[in-house]
DNA sequence: CGTGTTTGACCTGCGC
DNA sequence: GCGCAGGTCAAACACG
């Protein structure tokens, strides 16, 4: 069955592609080889430049589903059914500028079907040059929905951190393997791989062959339910270098349990399948490969979506803080064996181990790993606890590094980001954002208030009222609902008390 | 004991 | 109808 690895064949990459979201990844590419202990990890970020951010941020989207009330009206439909993390998210950078435009430029809150309605926005001007080029470019990586991307243009000049393209087609169908997808290859042009020369690949999710999206033939993807799937590329939280399945997915927060996992046709790395365990009727799932084209990047879809709220219990702990099994090596080698390729197998290399290490890190519940797959957040919020001290020490480093003057007694204004940013994915909550429902979920989730993003984005860009603007450009989550804070105080209010209640835990 | 991972087998959808 | 390939199941095992 599996083929050949080799990678050479990337007509099915395309295929997986079809509703994308990119983070620009690069990032972590060179710096978090697999060997890297918790502590390397953690170093590098706090060293580095954006580009790191970029990794610790995204991850954390994913499990939230955001309410983007900011998205255009007319495109209500939401892909947050499936906890799919960066649906709603914009360009932090790019709101910054065009703040307005991003708002109405960029859906990201389309769903698959509002995608496949022609839900989507226009991209057009989110991906303009100049912004990308103008943008600082720092923190977050720009964060792209492309509809039909046939009209964003470069995509990620963004020398420091990736961007990250999210990118809708317009079936679901058009997701499986055999699918082709051509809207991202429009995403993929040229200029976008060029652009950043001097970093790696991250940014693209395959240069090497055309991405194609939508043929006849794609029609064809065994989807066996139409389900709507989002897909989301990420960079890959562990070392580049990931060993075998290359899931090494970054924390969500949702607890995400693994069923399966298949070598996949045209692509050296395995997929993995999971499953929400938060909750025994959840029937979310999500699909985690590497990006053939850049193994550090990972493609992460969701399919299904939550039917409960933001996980509180430890329950899916247990088998998350586990340390290697060293099982997982020879397991994982099989696997690879089972790929053939030597690229493959040294891809491969990369076991569970060590995405397991890599979720160690301090910085990963974010992006890079916390927990992994696995992880929940409860296992996040533990190892933020544990690491406080390293989180303000990177929160000093960050600030030193953006020359914001952010201070701790301003930290919990980012909260209000936090909040809205932190939306589980709630049925039937479409554009609740702002309504008592949502007020009152964060009311319960008390327990994972300390969660390691929160602590993240208050101590990442907590700023005062005159560095509000500043905080804009820098969290990316508030993007989403920036507009809509400004012209809904409910939302504000939710926020503020959100913010209010740790506050008051003396965080 | 509860939870997660691994992994071979099985099921299902699709193209030919 | 057959074969391929993706997706899922479930037993065995590991970990805390």
């Amino acid at each position: 069955m599996c083929s050949s690895a080799g990678g050479v064949e990337m007509e099915n990459y395309q295929g997986d592609l079809t509703d994308i979201i990119r983070a620009g990844g690069g990032t972590t590419t060179t710096t978090g080889s697999s060997s890297s202990s918790d502590h390397h990890h953690h170093i590098n970020i706090i060293n580095n430049s954006p580009p790191n951010w970029d990794l610790v941020q995204f991850p954390c989207v994913d499990p939230l589903n955001y309410t983007c009330t900011t998205m255009d009206d007319h495109h209500h439909h939401r892909d947050s059914i499936f906890g799919d993390p960066f649906s709603h998210i914009g360009d932090p950078l790019l709101l910054h500028h065009h703040h307005q435009q991003f708002n109405n430029n960029i859906n990201m809150s389309v769903s698959e079907t509002s995608a496949a309605a022609g839900g989507f926005c226009q991209q057009k001007s989110v991906f303009h040059e100049d912004d990308i080029i103008k943008s600082p470019c720092n923190i977050f990586s720009r964060i792209q929905i492309s509809p039909s991307l046939s009209q964003s243009p470069k995509l990620m000049p963004c020398e420091s951190s990736s961007p990250v393209v999210i990118m809708s087609s317009p079936s679901a169908s058009t997701s499986s393997p055999r699918g082709i997808i051509k809207a991202p290859a429009a995403m993929l042009t040229s200029d976008m791989i060029n652009a950043n020369p001097s970093k790696n690949t991250s940014c693209l999710i395959d240069n090497t062959a055309p991405l194609q999206i939508s043929s006849p033939r794609n029609l064809g993807i065994k989807r066996r339910k139409s389900q709507a799937k989002k897909t989301v590329c990420i960079p890959a939280p562990a070392a580049a270098n990931s060993r075998s399945s290359g899931e090494v997915v970054p924390s969500d927060l949702w607890a995400w349990r693994k069923y399966g996992q298949k070598p996949i046709k045209g692509s050296p790395y395995p997929r993995g399948y999971y499953r929400c365990s938060s909750s025994k009727g959840c029937s979310a799932r999500k699909q985690v490969e590497r990006s053939r084209a850049d193994p550090n990047m990972l493609v992460i879809t969701y399919t299904s979506e939550h039917n409960h709220p933001w996980p509180t219990q430890r329950n899916a702990l247990a088998g998350s803080t586990r340390s290697q099994p060293s099982k997982n090596n020879n397991a994982t080698s099989a696997a690879a064996s089972k790929n053939s390729s030597s690229s493959q197998t040294q891809n491969n290399t990369t076991t569970k181990e060590e995405v397991k290490e890599n979720s160690n890190d301090t910085m990963s519940p974010i992006v890079g790993g916390g927990g992994g797959s696995s992880s929940t957040a409860a296992s996040v919020k533990e190892e933020f606890e544990e690491n406080i001290n390293d989180h303000k020490q990177f929160e000093i480093d960050q600030d030193a590094d953006l020359h914001h003057h952010h201070h701790h007694h301003h930290q919990f204004s980012t909260i209000e980001g936090f909040s809205q940013i932190y939306k589980p994915a709630l049925p039937d909550d479409d554009d609740i954002i702002h309504s008592n429902q949502s007020e009152d979920f964060f009311a319960d989730l008390e327990e994972i208030e300390t969660d390691p993003l929160n602590l993240l984005f208050t101590q990442g860009f907590s700023t005062g009222v005159d560095g509000q603007k500043e905080s804009k450009a820098l969290d990316p989550f508030n993007l989403f609902d920036w507009s809509a804070t400004a012209g809904d105080d409910t939302t504000h209010n939710n926020n503020n008390s959100f913010g209010d209640q740790e506050a008051k835990r003396g965080l």
